[in-house]
DNA sequence: CTCCTTAAATCTACGGTGTAGGTAATTCAG
DNA sequence: CTGAATTACCTACACCGTAGATTTAAGGAG
């Protein structure tokens, strides 16, 4: 174990890895995830695109990084709060770090983390869960339920359609009553509009329910 | 509105959109999703890549089209059956079909298909869901929570690392030790564990007893 | 039959991508 | 000073999706 040798990054470097992450989801928030290109990042930045590398180690450790940089926007819990509150909250913290970044939140939704940041959120549910005298095994299996609900709705309300405009609805509408569908085209007004809001707290409502009443 | 004119696809052509979804969806388990590209699926059809434009739209699209036929193999549930077992049958088709072609998976979870084919289990939970009593938006709001959390559980379950092999877990098991989170440290061993099967059983228990009991 | 419309398959070419490999400048530990 | 380390730059390569034009062949319309 010897002492670092060579030049060490100095404040007058251009680049940082944390400002390559904030530009990264700034042009995510303004182009979406396909737009994003390490050249053109790199042009925003003002900088050559090689230069990156010295930061970052390839596109997809880039993404990962800015994944991150999301996680890390979830509050953490009171300490003290009772077991509901705490999922409760942490769920709501959850959905509002991804809704304020909805075209970035693909990446924490789609990818498996396994860094620090990842596991803080973990540890605020799970102290509560063990504290309650759940045994650790079904500890677990609640939290990747409650887990597992959260990515599935906020991958739906992520990329929905901006706005389902009424035109052309009729047209389609009339297809699904001719289509053999009849119990789509009876429920069609309720599934054509989506209440994410409140389809969040009925689902999240069930598994709280059943796991913290 | 006349009869149609011109020359209309022959037997002897070489591709057709089906031979082109079948080839690209045993490129994507093969290979992955990452590596699939027109030329690489061209070489593999023995054809020139521009010749799938003819029968698909872009690559877009083409994933389109690998996903609704991962979605067409999902069974049918029987007609009959009382809503419970309904709801379960298709979670667990779901499931089974999505464990058959894990890496092409995503492509089901992650796009919101507009298809009919995508439609067609909508409506085998939605029938009976109706059948039942349930006002139609409470209907659609328990569907949509039961989908959230299949896609939430198959998106860990598909792309999770093959096997967790024991090696190194003792150095990783120190470092969350030292690390400051003591519920993550304790529930360790099973959440480096995944038994996807009593985890996704024990999810979908808790869902289909507050909405089908 | 001939003509015309249409679809399939091919070819060329363009602008874009991620990144390997090499170079010059700078800063420090020894 | 010497040498290792780090940043930033540049060039170059192989690959990508696909627009556009061209050739070939199959019917139906006349």
């Amino acid at each position: 174990m010897t002492t670092r040798r060579g030049r060490p990054p100095r404040d007058a470097d251009v680049l940082s890895r944390a400002r390559i992450l904030k530009e990264a989801l700034a042009l995510v928030d303004e182009e979406g995830l396909a737009a994003v290109s390490m050249r053109k990042l790199a042009r925003r930045l003002g900088v050559d695109p090689m230069s990156l590398y010295n930061h970052v180690d390839g596109k997809d450790a880039l993404l990962d990084g800015v994944a991150e940089v999301l996680l890390a926007a979830i509050p953490a819990p009171v300490p003290g709060g009772d077991l509901r509150e705490t999922m409760s909250a942490l769920a709501h913290g959850f959905r509002a770090a991804m809704l304020d970044h909805p075209r970035a939140a693909p990446l924490v939704l789609t990818r498996q983390l396994a860094s620090m940041t990842a596991l803080s959120p973990v540890e605020a549910v799970l102290g509560p869960l063990l504290a309650a005298g759940y045994p650790p095994d079904r500890a677990v299996h609640g939290l990747r339920a409650v887990l597992a609900f959260l990515i599935g709705t906020l991958m739906r309300e992520v990329d929905a359609a901006p706005t389902f405009s009424g035109t052309g609805d009729e047209g389609r509408l009339a297809d699904l009553s001719a289509s053999g569908l009849p119990a789509v085209a009876a429920a069609a007004p309720y599934l054509a509009v989506c209440d994410h809001e409140a389809e969040f707290e009925f689902g999240l409502g069930i598994l709280l329910d059943a796991l913290a009443p």
